[in-house]
DNA sequence: TTGTACGCGTTATCAT
DNA sequence: ATGATAACGCGTACAA
């Protein structure tokens, strides 16, 4: 940095002085001698020091750390032991540049949809535990899948200015070089992401529906779809649906499940029962405002989010109508905001950590990191059910006359979260 | 990884061979001739091509690339053209392992607490975004504030079993060397994170009040103080606090400002107007139960976090009460939930994102990072404020019989997020 | 002001 | 099965 200036005053002397770090410097030989084993608090530990304590080349002290099957079981015990004495931890940086291969997986987001993000942050940290890998979160500016970032409306298609998103990821990605990126949507739909990290050298795994069927979805359709039959069942006719983006696929699948189950229940599906929105809460209460002042009022409101479930639950608030006595509200995704709202909200839960999972999985198994399995399509790992929380109720028996006042029977009482006929889509 | 095996089917084929990368191989002298300039998709590019293609010398373009005052204009000029037509991009490992000081900045924290974990992770993505450095996230299994992870009470100042949290964050550190790291609360209340930090040779912030005084802080107390006297202005008498874990010394801060504002009004401030709670909604859900069940009821209720704010609207919303008509729920920290509750939480908004803007300054900034300086009370950085939503109101003026009082002439309404007085705390 | 030789910590090649 | 040597990409000391 303030190389080639007169003289820097941070660092108050050069490293090469610091500790006893022991280097070949004039006289190697002399440095076989009297060393403390353990140096604490000094300069790093290096393969080196290993390899002289242990009285190896630093070659075979790599062989051990990479488990390499060449190396004896005598030589491997006593290397491993000053490894675990010393408590030497080898260096990512200089593994990466030999390798030409980075510790690193990248987590990039838009800032939007926090949601689900951190469920896959969750499920990628569980993942890498006890892995040398390490988690790099990234956002880049977003896309237009977004509403409010969308200034005029063009071909959903269409590649939207590519580079106020591509071209700083790429840079990202060629300065860090991780080995693997997870997009999260809706930056996942990006048309020309997979293309730039493959151009870039790392592979590239989307999480939730693409349009190209590539990435590594939950079983979004089949999902919303058993959620419709879950309220069939429990007598609901009327239930609407605050659909999310129509530019974004994931949503769209989503949504396809709805009209699938209600055809398949032969129920109305009129357009005036979903609403759009963007994800975001403020339009699931725009939504769940429109929705609820239909003329047959829906007896229940699927949103393709929980955030926009929240607001859905906001505006059946401003309606002083019970939920889920009036009301039944069930959210998607499951996430944490899911037990924050009033009342906790009932969701259908995707298991986005097992989904991460399977990303890290598959950057890191080199067999599952050739081009033609990767990122594609991951309904085998990933089943869905349905959390009750409290937002659900099975529709009041008694047919609402015109103003019958027989509230809402004391819903059988239950366990705070209930989960019913798992469904594993597999 | 595996070397000496018989045969790796991964990479198909050598690096080498893989695009025209020129390399001093065995005759440097014949590769100074036609080179495509813009050699997209293959290997990446080095100092060296670049160093090549502009005619110079590498250590002219280490120098243009680090801003090395000594280059001449004509020089710099040429160099950066280069750069920019072949959009090369340095490789941060290799600067990492020859500058011995890494582009990385960790974010640690336990798992937990949600809310301000994001609030800080976006001030830190904001603050880095146009620079070198990248963001990385880990996670430590936690350490005893939170209840459920504190099988037996024990010395709140005892260190808590350090090695399932300092062993595993040492070896990371010692991994990945991260420039500096950054503690969420209630790792950064851990005894001995900062001397784990500094043995390892990284700079250490920790977010949010410690006990020894030198975390990053925000005005916790003052803005407690000043949000019940912004009740008691709205003519609240009765007001009542869901305190944090008393092992915890942000909490304890909080707790402290709502003592002393109850106390300069002359309110009562008896211990059952207090509750604890442990940052969790569950627990701000037990407490505001208790606390709506008290003889006098409060008229409104201070949560020292929002989610258990969001608990206490939970709880209000099983007795019927509204909210905000019947009690006002203030919450703290105004996280993204804030604004997913029903009603919208209003919440005492601390600037996360500035305390975290600030920590990145101090790791990246060589004078900052001086051990005097750094890690040390921010007051003067931050500032805080009421984000007014919707769960608070002024005390319904129609008074109590007995206590006929002329305070709080109903307050003027305002816009949904009004920004009353401004505190810089400075 | 610019270039040369070497070090950073680790792994791969090729010998033994 | 193990070891010497040369990369990996960039920065620095020192020379020019």
């Amino acid at each position: 940095m303030h190389e080639d200036r007169p003289r820097a005053p941070s660092s108050p002397a050069p490293a090469a002085q610091e500790g006893g770090k022991p280097e070949a410097d004039t006289a190697p030989d002399a440095r076989t001698a009297p060393v403390p084993e353990v140096t604490k608090g000094q300069h790093a530990l290096t393969i080196e020091d290993i390899a002289r304590l242990s009285g190896v080349s630093t070659k075979t002290v790599s062989r051990v750390l990479n488990h390499s099957s060449v190396v004896s079981d005598a030589m491997r015990a006593r290397v491993e032991g000053v490894i675990a004495r010393t408590g030497f931890v080898p260096n990512a940086q200089a593994r990466a540049l030999a390798l030409r291969r980075n510790f690193l997986v990248a987590l990039v987001h838009d800032g939007r949809d926090r949601g689900i993000a951190e469920e896959v942050e969750d499920g990628l940290l569980d993942a890498m535990a006890d892995s040398d890998y390490a988690l790099l979160v990234h956002r880049v500016p977003g896309f237009s899948p977004a509403p409010q970032f969308a200034p005029r409306r063009t071909d959903a298609h269409a590649a939207p200015n590519p580079d106020t998103v591509l071209a700083p990821l790429t840079r990202f990605i060629a300065r860090h070089r991780p080995a693997g990126l997870l997009a999260l949507p809706p930056l996942s739909e990006h048309p020309g992401l997979a293309e730039a990290c493959t151009q870039a050298g790392v592979s590239c795994l989307r999480i939730g529906a693409t349009r190209d069927g590539m990435g590594l979805a939950g079983p979004d359709r089949a999902a919303m779809a058993q959620a419709v039959s879950w309220l069939v069942a429990a007598g609901h006719r009327r239930i609407a649906l605050v659909s999310g983006p129509e530019t974004g696929f994931g949503a769209q699948a989503r949504e396809m499940g709805y009209l699938d189950a209600m055809a398949d229940h032969g129920l109305d599906r009129g357009p005036s029962l979903i609403e759009p929105g963007d994800y975001s809460r403020a339009s699931g209460l725009a939504a769940g405002r429109l929705l609820l002042e239909l003329s047959p009022r829906p007896s229940a409101i699927l949103a393709c989010n929980d955030a926009m479930a929240a607001g859905v639950l906001q505006a059946a608030h401003e309606r002083a109508l019970a939920v889920p006595g009036e009301l039944s509200v069930i959210g998607f995704d499951d996430t944490p905001l899911a037990e924050l709202t009033a009342p906790p909200l009932s969701s259908v839960h995707l298991d986005w950590r097992a989904i991460a999972a399977e990303a890290f999985a598959r950057i890191v198994d080199p067999d599952r990191k050739h081009p033609s399995k990767q990122d594609r399509p991951l309904d085998a790992y990933a089943g869905y059910r349905l959390v009750e929380r409290g937002s659900n109720a099975p529709l009041a028996p008694p047919a609402p006359r015109y103003r019958q006042t027989t509230r809402a029977p004391a819903p059988p009482p239950g366990p705070a979260i209930k989960t019913p006929p798992q469904h594993e889509a597999d």
